[in-house]
DNA sequence: AAAAAAATCCCCTGAAAGGGTGAGCGATCC
DNA sequence: GGATCGCTCACCCTTTCAGGGGATTTTTTT
């Protein structure tokens, strides 16, 4: 069997360097090309057709979970990582529903990596260990609801201090509109006001 | 001269290996140790007496902040260059005042590590271009309001989605005390509604 | 001991938020 | 072609908040 193809996207270049040096010790596989965005990946898995990408989340300009979206829809036999710091665990949800195949902390081992890997390339998922673990994390991380477009831009704008008339307006939408927007997101959030709304928000990292 | 020694401190093997691979590029220092935690810097500091210690902000148990702060003590002779991921910039006012020589973030390129070094070994303060060059956050952070400990307190209780009331019996003071709390928490993040307030002090690290 | 800062308490008013319910309309999915 | 979902709008009612005063008592600093 040939050795497996891998890109590695990140826009940090000593995680690259890391992934870079920890990779070339493990001989199943061969780190293909590297790119610091996701259209420089774009651009390299159309050269390259790899087996694998490993990307970080945060990425500038297009995130990791929409450069997975994009890349599953594509080409969905390629396997998809996902990383991320610790801080991020909140995205974990939003990067599997785009199809990702695994997810790696930047604080995991070579060990964990390959581990990681082998498992992807397998056909498994794979989530870090770091994420399992922690139960009353993972359990908040379900309770993660899904907010539409609308919801998410006045959830924002809420943040940003607008009251429901201002939001109104600057919308061209009503103001009962907003309140029952504002409502649905109290609700989904399951909480009662605005201010708890707004720390699990920016908690869960939508904000 | 003598290669400068340097030390690593990071939690993260990913960025460990990293530095390593780009310091490495960089013919007029060393990298004499690397540490994945606090205790272990300190005792490889001893071993080793380097010019230069590069460490983490985030590390378990005790932050780089701490780490700076003691390193500085037993040893002022020895440089400190923070880093941090671009998330965690409110830290970097708390590093300077540990006694920190300069600071990175992580997404920093060879050149920008290469230079920070070599200005800090000359004696210089360093700061990554991405500190100094947003205005924008930069003076968010300075205007980080100073908090008394009751009004963190009751900050907090209102994140927690408490009502004034509540939070009036919670701390057994009369509901016009918490109301003059809360104005005066207003006022110092200068702004006149409870969301706002509360994605401002999320941002801040307060909460 | 005097001055400053922090914490406590009180009253007022209008604006805004929170809670409940129902309903029309367009797009998309099956 | 029916069902679901997202977005829109409406009405009613109660509670809380925001902002404006002013005031006293601890605690800390100088």
């Amino acid at each position: 069997m040939d050795k497996i193809k891998i890109i590695v996207v990140d826009d940090h270049p000593m995680v690259i360097e890391g992934m870079r040096a920890m990779l070339q010790q493990i001989d199943f596989l061969e780190l293909c090309a590297t790119a610091n965005n996701a259209y420089m990946a774009l651009e390299k898995l159309r050269e390259q057709q790899p087996d694998l990408v490993i990307t970080d989340i945060n990425l500038p300009e297009i995130s990791g979970i929409e450069l997975t979206a994009r890349l599953k829809k594509e080409y969905p036999a390629i396997k998809v990582i996902g990383m991320s710091t610790f801080n991020e665990r909140s995205y974990i949800s939003q990067m599997i529903q785009s199809g990702a195949d695994g997810f790696l902390v930047k604080s995991a081992s070579k060990e964990e990596i390959e581990k990681a890997i082998s498992l992807v390339i397998e056909g498994q998922m794979y989530l870090s260990v770091d994420v399992n673990m922690n139960n009353q994390e993972k359990k908040e991380l379900k309770n993660q609801p899904v907010l539409t477009r609308r919801e998410k831009e006045i959830l924002h704008l809420i943040a940003d201090g607008l009251t429901n008339p201002q939001i109104a307006e600057k919308l061209f939408i009503s103001l009962n509109t907003v309140d029952t927007h504002r409502k649905n997101l109290l609700a989904k959030f399951e909480t009662n006001n605005s201010a708890s709304l707004i720390k699990l928000a920016s908690k869960s990292g939508i904000i």
